[in-house]
Parts: structure tokens; C-alpha cells; sequence
DNA sequence: AGGCCATATATTCTCGAAAATTTCATATAA
DNA sequence: TTATATGAAATTTTCGAGAATATATGGCCT
């Protein structure tokens, strides 16, 4: 993570202080929420209109934004956004199982009091956020989409693994920007599975989480995979 | 991948064209094998002279640098070479771990023939080397331990996930300083250890290839953190 | 002497412009 | 017509200087 001080919002960044940073911000939340298009060309002058930050800044941030794989960089030919496809899909896919499930089991183990208290706060801002938009509101998908990364984050926050958990933050990021890709709903099914994962995480089950949290990513890649 | 034209090195990435991108390479080399020192800060002026690039051309190598790890940047106070500890050490062995094996059981299953004599070329190249340095002459480390690194590359390359493949790069990297940093000879050891790797692969036995790079990996952490 | 504030120095951050390279449009030749 | 060469325009890459921020120095007060 970037900077330690201050607190961290869902895309895993402290607060903008710097230009560079709230330009990384920015560009990062714009490719994620398909405001700029997978394949789409990144000019500098363009960008520097946009962005209000000058061709150095700019570069900065997409220099950081190629090393996460959100961006894209041709030697001479400048920088577009990362193209989507099946393939990078299903990769990501199981990546984020083989890492989040090894994450899990670690976190139910070291897990205290504390860990299992916010993972109860954050399930219980997820779930309150899923039953109002189940109600047809689906105004909130960014808050929902915080919520849901905040839950999945409180899980695996106990791994004691400062390392994984920055892995896993990128692959959320880039499993989310599927997601909002074909934007269509699953919010019944998954609240379901969210309330079953979090039930067999407070209960330590290390077994049936991982399974869980394996069928809600599957089902999540087979759901997105039908709408590409 | 940064570029996909032109040949690979063993740090991963295309040959120097521009001068970022030697910068790059130039500045993951040094810290990777100790010229820069764990926590030294990163003055820009300093690194100017000594890499003859500008500022903003520095900055963009340390930014992705930062992202990958290697580089800690403190928001106003410039970048400092990361810290080493035992701790991390311990989380990146652990993930090298989880993401190899797993490449590896992949690659045992969809391998062709080509990638088997990839496998068996590279062997080739770093069993003779092993063998040249076990007789005391330990002038080429360098060149060793990029053979060790392109067997392990050649063992998982058919795991049909770049994203895979690019993470593991990293995490090799960060592993490989940790070797470099305490820097003594566990070679006739590595030797046998890798041979049996090798041939367990090519029988295409992933219950005891996976089982023996676990060992391999979990020997050179224990190695390495007793001389740490 | 030891702590605190103002000032000076050092360093990072940001910018716009020049140099290098690619891309596009046009003309010329087979 | 197709292919190739030529020059103009667009774009990326690189640089050095100025603005903003942090660190160090030295004087002042208790």
C-alpha cells in the first residue's frame, strides 16, 4: 500500500494529497466503472485536458497503473486502457479463489475478537445496503461495490499477510470492473451467499467457507461470462 | 508484461529502448542484488547522476517500482528502497508457495511437447552451471541465478495464465533478494533438490513435483533466515 | 542546559517546452 | 491499381526549471 497514514478508501489509496495521487485515483476508479473502455487509446493531451495534470503526472500514474495490469504500455506508441476478454476473466477468476480461500483459511484461524467484530460491522453495512436495493433502488452500485469489497476484505483481513492482501485488493479491482462491465443484477443470489459465507466465517468453519466463497466467485464468473 | 516484442531477460522485461526502461531494469537489478541497500533512501538528485535520466523520468521508474514493491514511497518524503524483515520473507515464501505449486499442477496437465523440451533445456543450462560451481567457482552467481529462475519459468510456463505467470515474477524477484542478501552456498543442495523436481515434472507427477518444490522453497526459506 | 520558534537549506512535486518517434496524407513509380 | 517513398502532423519521450513541502540550522527564552 502506498502510504500508511490516513485512512484507505476501497480502491486501496489514501486520500488524494499530491495531483499524482488523486490523478491515480481517478484514472484507476474511470477504468474500473468502465468511464473509459477497455482497448480505449490513453493520449497524453487528452488526458492532461481531463485530468488537470501535466504530461509527467500523467505518466507517473500510468506507469502504476501498467504495473497493476489496469493499463496497457506499447514502447513508443503510449498507453490505452487494459482490453477485457474471457480468458483474462476466468484467470482472475481463479486467481481470486486460490488467493482469497488460502487468505480465508488463515484469517478464521488467527481472527481475535476485534477481526471478528468488524467483520460483523462490515457484513452488517453489505446486508442493510443489499435489502434497500433489493427494493428495485439500484442507485447505490458504488456504495454496494465498497461494501462488498469492505466485507470481503474483513475476512481475510486476519492473514497476517501484508503481501497477499495487496495481491488481492488488485484482483478484486479488476474482477470488479467485469462486473460493472456487463452490469446486470445478481444482488438476491448474492446476498444470500454473503450471509451464508459470513455465518461459516463467525462459526470458524474453515472447510465450508472456503467452499462457499469458492461457489460465490464461480457463480459470480459464470453469471458475468453469460452477459460478455 | 511491459513490451511483447523482443526477447525476455531474466528480470522480465523487454531490452532497454527507451530510457525509463533501462532505468527500470538498471534500478530492480541494483536492489534486487544488494547494490542498493534495504530502507537507503532514493534521493532524486543522487539518482539522477548516477542513471543519468531526469526527474520525471526517475519518477516514473520509481512509481512502478512502488507498485511492484521494491520501492516504499512516503507521500512528500520521496521513495526509499523497501525494508527486508523476517516476516516478510515468510509471506512472500509462503506465497511463491501457493501461486507455484499451483501453476505447476496446471502446466503438468495442459504441457505439450514443446514445453517438456523447454523443461528439459532449461534443466540442462542450470544443471551445468550448478555442476561448473560446485567446484568452488562461484564468479557467475548472476548467470546461476537466472538459469534457476528460467527452470522455475520453464516448470509453470504452460499454466495457460499470464496473470499468473506475472505475479509469480514478481514474487520470484522479492525472493530472490532475500537469497542475495544473506549470499551463502546452499548449491549441492539446490542441485539435488532441483534434479528430482525435474524429474518428477517430466513423469508428470504433480502430487510429488508440487511436494518437492514445497520442500525447495521451504529449505531456502529456513536457509535464509537463519543467516539473516 | 534544554525546549521552542523563525529562518535557511534541501528535497520533492509539478509543469511546459524541446527532442525523438510514430502515424497519417500525398505524391510518385511500377 | 497497388506498392513504395516523401514529407507533414500528431504523439510520445525526455529534460530542466519553478513552486510547494519537508528538514536542518541557529538564535531566543525559561
Amino acid at each position: 500500500m502506498r502510504n500508511t497514514h490516513g485512512k484507505l478508501n476501497f480502491l486501496g489509496s489514501a486520500p488524494h494529497n499530491t495531483v499524482a495521487n488523486a490523478t491515480y485515483e481517478r484514472l484507476k476508479h474511470d477504468i474500473i466503472f468502465g468511464k473509459l473502455k477497455p482497448g480505449a487509446k490513453l493520449k497524453l493531451e487528452t488526458l492532461k485536458d481531463e485530468y488537470a495534470a501535466s504530461v509527467s503526472t500523467l505518466r507517473e500514474t500510468l506507469n502504476r497503473l501498467t504495473s497493476e495490469g489496469f493499463v496497457s504500455a506499447a514502447e513508443q506508441r503510449g498507453f490505452f486502457v487494459s482490453p477485457v476478454s474471457a480468458d483474462d476473466l476466468n484467470e482472475i477468476a481463479n486467481l481470486r479463489i486460490l488467493l482469497e480461500c488460502h487468505a480465508l483459511k488463515e484469517s478464521l484461524q488467527n481472527g481475535d475478537d476485534d477481526w471478528e467484530a468488524d467483520v460483523a460491522g462490515a457484513y452488517h453495512k453489505l446486508s442493510t445496503t443489499e435489502a434497500i436495493m433489493k427494493n428495485g433502488n439500484d442507485a447505490g452500485l458504488e456504495t454496494w461495490k465498497e461494501y462488498d469489497w469492505q466485507f470481503h476484505l474483513s475476512l481475510i483481513r486476519a492473514c497476517n499477510s501484508t503481501n497477499l492482501l495487496g495481491l488481492h485488493a488488485t484482483l478484486f479491482g479488476k474482477y470488479l470492473r467485469y462486473q460493472i462491465l456487463v452490469l446486470t443484477y445478481r444482488g438476491e443470489v448474492a446476498r444470500q451467499e454473503h450471509k451464508a459465507l459470513f455465518e461459516a466465517a463467525i462459526a470458524r468453519d474453515a472447510d465450508a467457507a472456503t467452499k462457499l466463497l469458492t461457489q460465490h466467485i464461480m457463480n459470480g464468473l459464470t453469471h458475468t461470462l453469460e452477459y460478455m
